[in-house]
DNA sequence: TGATCCCGCCAACGT
DNA sequence: ACGTTGGCGGGATCA
């Protein structure tokens, strides 16, 4: 079985042969084409496949239009063979034709992009291997990335099982949520910063302050998000190493869904991707490496028709870069959440099997690069763990799976059930491609409407779960009503539902933020703290626009002047305020947290707990609730929670419709979205420096705390408002916040989020951070971007302070912008 | 040339 | 021991 060479003389042959059909049209173009259009040169392949599978006709039926193009590659290829034979010889080569796009969609063409749930389509990799004459090594490149988009879930030792794009919309939104939560956002403007200074002011100071900050910020790596929930969870079968590739993809796209002009530049990817060790300047290796990746990755999310390439073209050149050409992810959906009914709501505290099995595979990921695996137990209990899982799913459509599944199975399983709604969004989603715009909106609400009517109903996956209906599913569904706003709420507290759906539970191992939760079944969540690098000044640079062909960029063009105006605030990076909560096993294990921690300065970092500052709380639910979820870190104690602050910005979600928000927010352009706001934690940075703030915050983490627990149950039954009571009660009085002038319309038209947002001023900070805002809506001197900026980063000087971070916006692109006041630089886009 | 990225060695794992 | 996965980076191609 090693993997054959390729041979590729058999069966390439037969695929290029066949082409001959076509017309030739004039062979020149080959080149081009290749990426945008895909199918064609597969399609002889399909042919031949289709006859063979009945699964690849539905896919092909689907791809009813060749492109012209493609045809003229495949012309191109007859040509050539027909002309000479020496041509030919070397044709086959190409490389092109050789590349891993072209493969991708060879072997995407295999499978329908939506199969049915019955059937069950399952890959076998040699199998593929051969037909596409290809040695397995470069399947195994496209898997790992379909993997992490949860298209395809590993079942096996040779075998996938094909999901299509199913999930895909789940784990869009999943990732979306992670990487708000880890504010990459944050991180590509400080790296666009930097790189804008760049070279020049070599301070060491300054720069290791960037890279701590960035270090800080980039740690925040989680381990692989799984799948929203729809399925179990791919990963089960391969060790530990998710790492990379699997990695890597997540928190590339996630960049992308994060990132206003939803344009990504390989340079500042492999930038944020390197992040846990820092160092970046050193390797160069790295980087390099780093990008390779990077490309390969592209090129799957390229076949995908997820990403397009570009051109980004700034002062001082241009450089490749990547296009979002994807789905819209929603902002919210509560995706899981609501659908289940589920279950339980385990006390967040308890740990089940499940749960540690899920924080093992958390664990082991990222950082260290050394070697933290899991503890051995874990793995142990892990593994068993994921033998039954396989086991179960081997059987793919039946549900039967249930009996073999512990709590975990169940959460698994329910993702099939769910799957129906999903599959009903999924489709519209396909049309969405055609009619975007409209379709999201409409995409969103039938979203919603789907999640809150479908999930599960089918009820049988989970039995456990069921069983212990005790608890009311109710959280689930009380928010499921208001709430599909927020649809991150899963995850982080809730994490009941499992419906099977919802969630994944993401981690964040890196450094160090994180906590987790376990429940059993559901997911943990890490919050990433915040690690918000703060911006330094605007100052003169800044400013970048991008533009890209379509324009979508113009975005953030403030005026440099604007930016001027911030002048000099020395930079004030920002804390990071790492916050933490570690489960006391990784807690052990993180070490790398302590190396950036360096940062004595501000303890903050450890201080800081946190909380999933950036996480939505399901304002339902929670309320402050980051905590809450995390309720578990208090066990841990890890979490300190010293940092009441926070508790506001979190506040600000709101349970709005998303449809509301849309409307709402479009208009104004303010970024209320539940989840941006979410998002944008607010830290306060210096917490632990600052004792004294402490006792406030102490209280007021009590509270949190208590409201966690009393919340979560009522929280269940309670609709969110009742969060919004305690926000503003647990908000000092201190903060104002400019911004909240701005905010008045639109809070009184998002009510509930505005009032937060008011709040949120953050007790102990001066400088509340306001979420963000828009700019539009703020007022001049806010408005600009400097202004802004200072607020949320700056911290006052004292420990009171309080930074936050503006996470990005989900829907909102403009909000982050506004709000961050990153200074962009001006960049064109083009395409190839 | 710089941007891409194919190719396949070889280590980490699994069985 | 051997097969499967997949990290990694040299160096070939492409533009």
């Amino acid at each position: 079985k090693t993997p054959l060479k390729q041979a590729a003389t058999s069966h390439s042959v037969l695929t290029e042969i066949q082409p001959d059909c076509q017309p030739l049209t004039t062979p020149p173009k080959p080149k081009e084409i290749l990426p945008a259009d895909p199918w064609t040169p597969t399609s002889n392949l399909k042919m031949l496949i289709s006859a063979a599978s009945p699964e690849i006709r539905s896919r092909e039926q689907r791809r009813e239009l060749s492109n012209n193009t493609r045809e003229v590659l495949q012309a191109k290829h007859c040509l050539q063979e027909h002309l000479s034979g020496d041509e030919y010889e070397k044709s086959q080569p190409s490389r092109k034709e050789k590349s891993l796009g072209l493969l991708c969609h060879k072997f995407l063409a295999r499978y329908p992009d939506y199969p049915s749930t019955a059937e069950n389509n399952y890959i076998c990799l040699d199998e593929v291997a051969e037909e596409l004459n290809v040695e397995r090594r470069r399947i195994y490149d496209i898997v790992n990335v379909l993997e992490s988009l949860h298209m395809v879930s590993r079942l096996a030792k040779n075998r996938y099982a094909w999901h299509g794009r199913h999930n895909l919309s789940k784990t869009l939104q999943a990732l979306k949520k992670v990487g708000e939560e880890n504010k990459y956002t944050q991180q590509i403007q400080m790296i666009k910063k930097r790189e804008y200074e760049h070279e020049f002011d070599f301070d060491g100071d300054r720069n290791e302050e960037m890279a701590r900050s960035c270090g800080s910020n980039e740690h925040s790596e989680m381990s692989f998000v799984e799948l929203p929930g729809m399925e179990f969870r791919a990963a089960s079968v391969n060790s530990r190493k998710d790492k990379s590739l699997r990695v890597m993809s997540q928190k590339f796209v996630m960049l992308f869904l994060v990132s206003t002009p939803q344009i990504v530049s390989l340079e500042v990817a492999a930038k944020i991707l390197i992040g846990e060790d820092q160092l970046e300047d050193l390797d160069k290796s790295k980087f390099k490496t780093k990008i390779r990746r990077l490309y390969d990755i592209a090129n799957v999310l390229s076949s995908l028709e997820l990403i397009k390439k570009v051109h980004v073209t700034e002062e001082r050149g241009r450089k490749p870069a990547f296009k979002w050409t994807g789905p819209e992810v929603l902002p919210n959906i509560q995706d899981t959440k609501l659908e289940t009914t589920s279950t339980t709501c385990p006390p967040p505290i308890s740990e089940s099997i499940t749960s540690k099995d899920q924080c093992s595979k958390n664990l082991f990921p990222s950082r260290g690069k050394q070697n933290f695996t899991r503890h051995p137990s874990l793995i142990k209990l892990v593994k068993s763990i994921e033998n039954d899982r396989r086991k179960i799913q081997s059987a793919p459509t039946s549900p039967v799976k249930i009996s073999a599944s512990t709590d975990q199975n169940l959460s698994a399983f329910p993702s099939k059930m769910a799957q129906v709604p999903a599959i009903a969004k999924h489709q519209l989603e396909g049309q969405s491609k055609k009619a975007k715009e409209e379709m999201k909106m409409k995409l969103s609400r039938s979203a919603l409407e789907c999640n809150l009517s479908s999930p599960e109903a089918v009820p049988k996956p989970e039995p456990p779960r069921t069983a212990a209906p005790s608890q009311q599913p109710a959280l689930a569904q009380p928010l499921g009503v208001c709430p599909p706003s927020h649809s991150s709420v899963p995850p982080v507290i809730l994490p009941h539902t499992h419906s099977g759906v919802s969630y994944a539970i993401y981690l964040h191992p890196s450094q160090a933020h994180t906590v987790t939760t376990y429940s059993p079944s559901f997911m943990l969540q890490t919050l990433p703290c915040a690690n918000i690098t703060g911006i330094k000044s605007i100052n003169s640079k800044v400013l970048n626009k991008i533009t890209t062909e379509e324009g979508d960029n113009q975005i953030a063009t403030d005026d440099p002047t604007k930016s001027l105006t911030a002048k000099d605030r020395p930079t004030r990076k920002s804390e990071t305020s790492s916050q933490r909560c570690l489960k006391r096993s990784q807690a052990l294990q993180e070490n790398n947290l302590i190396k950036r921690y360096r940062s004595d300065e501000e303890n903050l970092d450890t201080s800081l707990t946190f909380f999933p500052s950036g996480y939505l709380i399901p304002l339902t639910q929670c309320t402050h609730g980051n905590k809450a979820g995390f309720s578990d870190k208090e066990k841990a104690g890890i979490c300190s929670l010293q940092h009441t602050t926070y508790s506001s910005p979190i506040a600000s979600v709101i349970p709005v419709t998303a449809s509301e928000l849309k409307a709402v927010n479009t208009p104004l352009n303010i970024m209320l979205s539940p989840t941006s706001i979410a998002a944008a934690p607010v830290l306060s940075n210096s917490c632990l420096t600052s004792s004294s703030t402490s006792s406030a915050q102490s209280s007021s983490v009590l509270n949190f705390t208590l409201q966690h627990v009393g919340l979560i149950p009522a929280g269940v039954q309670v609709p969110a408002n009742p969060v919004l009571q305690h926000m503003p009660v647990s908000s000092q009085p201190e903060n104002v916040s400019h911004s909240s002038e701005n905010m008045n319309l639109q809070e009184e038209k998002v009510s509930k989020n505005t009032l937060q947002l008011l709040d949120r001023g953050g007790s102990s900070g001066n400088y509340s951070a306001v979420i963000p805002l828009q700019q539009p809506c703020v007022p001049k001197e806010l408005q600009e971007p400097p202004t802004v900026t200072e607020n949320f980063f700056r911290t006052p000087g004292g420990p009171n302070t309080v930074s936050s971070l503006s996470a990005n916006s989900d829907g909102t692109d403009r909000i982050s912008q506004g709000t961050l006041y990153i200074p962009q630089r001006k960049l064109e886009v083009s395409e190839d």
